[in-house]
DNA sequence: TTCATTTCTTAACCTACATCAATGCACATC
DNA sequence: GATGTGCATTGATGTAGGTTAAGAAATGAA
């Protein structure tokens, strides 16, 4: 399946029962809160999955869309549970786990340095704000550390 | 096995291989940074498991202490592997989901009435400090929280 | 009961980051 | 080339929550 830049797969409040799985390209998921600022929880690029695991029967919480033109295939939730290597999964936990202690005990700038190092490749494809509102903080934020961290080196 | 309230079973830093499965009483587990403050990542009350899903090579990044005299199950992470069913296992990550969602975009208060309304049980039975540890504040900081939130009832 | 230890609260002050607003820049489109 | 649109940067100002410190309340131990 071939979707275009910008195109949206799935929006919170629908019931979606669907994993992407990237081949080419780059997809996000985000969502939106009451004050209609978006928050990207994650980036998928070529041979990544990403889907919002919530229950079949609920409405989900995140959208998903692709920010350059991109090839995925479709794989419905329940089957994937019967192919999907129960290692993966567990390693896709503990990422999140370190996600969660990041966001809880790091700075902004600690939090970035962490992200360009983890992820050197999405860095290059993404604009700026997007990292910003991945790592929970401003575009503005994001641009006076990437100061800082130039004038210390 | 049995543990004592107090008693470490887990230190960060040590390699692992074990899950716990707690049939009663309260494990926690939580980090400790830099500056020596600990960030408590989750509660296990009884029928909870809880583990740092680090590589089984690599040394783990979280302790795992008893808040109350428990009775725990020690499993091993390969055999457990084998036994977990999926579901129970994208849940969990879909628990993260929310975390993350919530600790990027959600105020000390309303993180802290989402975790009342989640966990009451929790509520009950730990300190008020380990709270705010888990919501990633400090207990000065849900202490005057908790003051406007019944003022505002 | 008494004393010690931990937890909770309150207050004064501080800081990291948010918000708001203006400007500059790189593009695309015409 | 002119003109628009989105992104990055910068400055001024605001604020949620952190820090420090002290006292009150609860818990536990002897």
């Amino acid at each position: 399946m071939k979707v275009n830049k910008g195109q949206i797969l799935q929006r919170a409040g629908e019931l979606n029962t669907k994993v992407y799985a990237v081949e080419t390209g780059l997809l996000r998921s985000y969502t939106i809160d009451e004050k209609g600022k978006e928050h990207i929880f994650a980036f998928a690029p070529e041979s990544w999955t990403i889907a919002d695991l919530c229950e079949e029967t609920d409405p989900c919480e995140l959208f998903i869309d692709a920010l350059e033109d991109s090839t995925v295939t479709v794989i419905d939730k329940e089957i994937r549970k019967k192919q999907v290597d129960i290692n993966t999964v567990v390693n896709r936990i503990f990422v999140l786990q370190k996600r969660v202690i990041m966001l809880m005990s790091s700075s902004a700038i600690e939090r970035y340095e962490h992200f360009v190092k983890t992820y050197p490749n999405i860095v290059q494809r993404v604009p700026q704000k997007m990292i910003a509102s991945y790592l929970g903080i401003t575009p503005e934020a994001l641009s006076r550390v990437r100061k800082e961290r130039t004038h210390a080196k």
